[in-house]
DNA sequence: AATCTTTATCGTAATATTGCAATATTAAAA
DNA sequence: TTTTAATATTGCAATATTACGATAAAGATT
């Protein structure tokens, strides 16, 4: 197989698992902590800091971008990309959801 | 290729990376959610739980638990997954560390 | 010991991801 | 308008993931 049957699982365990699944690579972890800490966010300078040749870079902004955590912006001729925050929100509230769950089960089991 | 040039990144992006990866699929979701929702962890039930085969389930077992998301501890001849809370910590621990960046670069850029 | 229950592993097919060279696209600059 | 610069897309090879039937392993039960 190789395809996920999504079909059988909620729709929010589908969007965490599709959110997860996009910071599951540490070029893309490395591209959402270099927005973090750069004042600009130009595509060209994402491709230079990153060990990768531009069109990896490219896909992996195109993941980033599909999945809602990063968004693009037309600067010229450039590509200004920054962080989403409304759905890192989406992402942090499954914590915060599953810290709320542990602290409650924490009083029957385990 | 496939093979992520891991060895280019940081450890901590890849750390980071691992446990989003492991997140990275409904099912598992649905299994760290299922863990913390009943009072048993009995692998069994889970795989009751899960529409997939138990094959695919102990799978996904494995691979939460070898991202450290989960720990298994035999019961009789049964296993008992819990959830890791200090993984856990890392993954909420790299979103605070995100926000607090979000918030330090909005006086700056976008 | 023979059997049952529970979970893991193996083998394998289908599909997805990763990476990059080559090329296309699009807007600025000359 | 030709050229240049910045990104995106295409095509493809290598590898990884997902799923499950068959089977193994290991402890409980009879």
């Amino acid at each position: 197989m190789g395809a996920s049957k999504s079909e059988h699982f909620t729709e929010k365990q589908n969007q965490i698992a599709t959110l997860a699944k996009a910071l599951g690579h540490p070029a893309r972890v490395a591209i959402i902590e270099y927005l973090l800490k750069v004042d600009t966010c130009i595509c060209g300078d994402i491709v230079n800091e990153l060990p990768l040749a531009q069109p990896t870079v490219s896909q992996h902004l195109r993941e980033l971008k599909s999945a809602g955590l990063i968004k693009g912006s037309i600067e010229g001729n450039a590509i200004c990309y920054c962080i989403e925050e409304s759905t890192l929100d989406v992402f942090k509230q499954f914590f915060n959801h599953v810290e709320f769950g542990l602290d409650e089960k924490k009083k029957r089991c385990c």
